[in-house]
DNA sequence: CTATAATATCAACCGTTGTTGATATATAGA
DNA sequence: TCTATATATCAACAACGGTTGATATTATAG
């Protein structure tokens, strides 16, 4: 699954939430997630990644994979090795995308809705919100 | 699923990454993610939610349910209806939690790592990490 | 050229999950 | 009590995904 994250910038507009959901689908299994924040730390090759994890080959490149296919990480051959790295940019526009999500505060309340004003129909937030 | 939360403001120690991908895997959905957006502007009823997002009752319920089991939202009971709301300081927490994990900076550098130094063992950040 | 190490890909299994439709429960009103 | 509305739960299905083992590919060394 290729996904879009230069999309997230527009995340204020409302739009995308459908590529954050994606992202976040690739953030959500632990084993992505620390090898993740190792790559945070550290670029490595895949053989150092098995062995400070404790994860099998076939499942740390597939992962590698998705996390590449994603964006989150970029790649590097030398020699027989293959250096992951962290994309950095595109964490921190998942940072801002997600921190934007999260923020109570950062959209305003629906117009047109309060008390006795029940499942009155708001355009702009149906179907394709 | 129970999703402790709590346990996610102790994240900087870099344990719970296994609970983190649990929370994580409840907003990978787009219209969980649409649910939440719109709960964060406003409080409502299931059949609010089905109205401004055109979806089924059983599916809204399901993700409704998905989330206050995660501690992301909570439930108060009127009359007939049930009124839906954001838990502000869950997702505050999350944010943190999560801004510190796609923080490039967060973490100092392996030790004991560099050119030539591969697959050196790092102990401290096998297994359970 | 052969052998070996590193990595990627493929196949298969199985648990999870998003979705839908049907049914159950609860509340209000007549 | 009977009906209507709102919500939750259950059953079933299909699709997706994490994991493992086997195989293919690439590069180095001898």
């Amino acid at each position: 699954m290729v996904v879009a994250l230069d999309r997230l910038t527009s995340y204020r507009e409302g739009t995308d939430l459908e590529g954050l959901s994606q992202i976040l689908r690739i953030l959500a299994d632990s084993n992505r997630l620390r090898i993740l924040r190792l790559l945070t730390r550290q670029e490595m090759c895949v053989c150092d990644v098995m062995d400070h994890l404790g994860l099998g080959q076939s499942l740390v490149s597939h992962h590698l994979g998705m996390l590449k296919r994603a964006g989150l990480v970029q790649d590097r051959r030398e020699a027989q090795w293959v250096y992951y790295s962290v994309v950095s940019e595109k964490l921190d526009e998942l940072r801002q995308a997600l921190g934007f999500l999260l923020d109570t505060d950062a959209l305003p309340p629906l117009a047109r809705y309060g008390a006795g004003i029940r499942c009155a129909p708001i355009p702009e937030d149906r179907g394709v919100a």
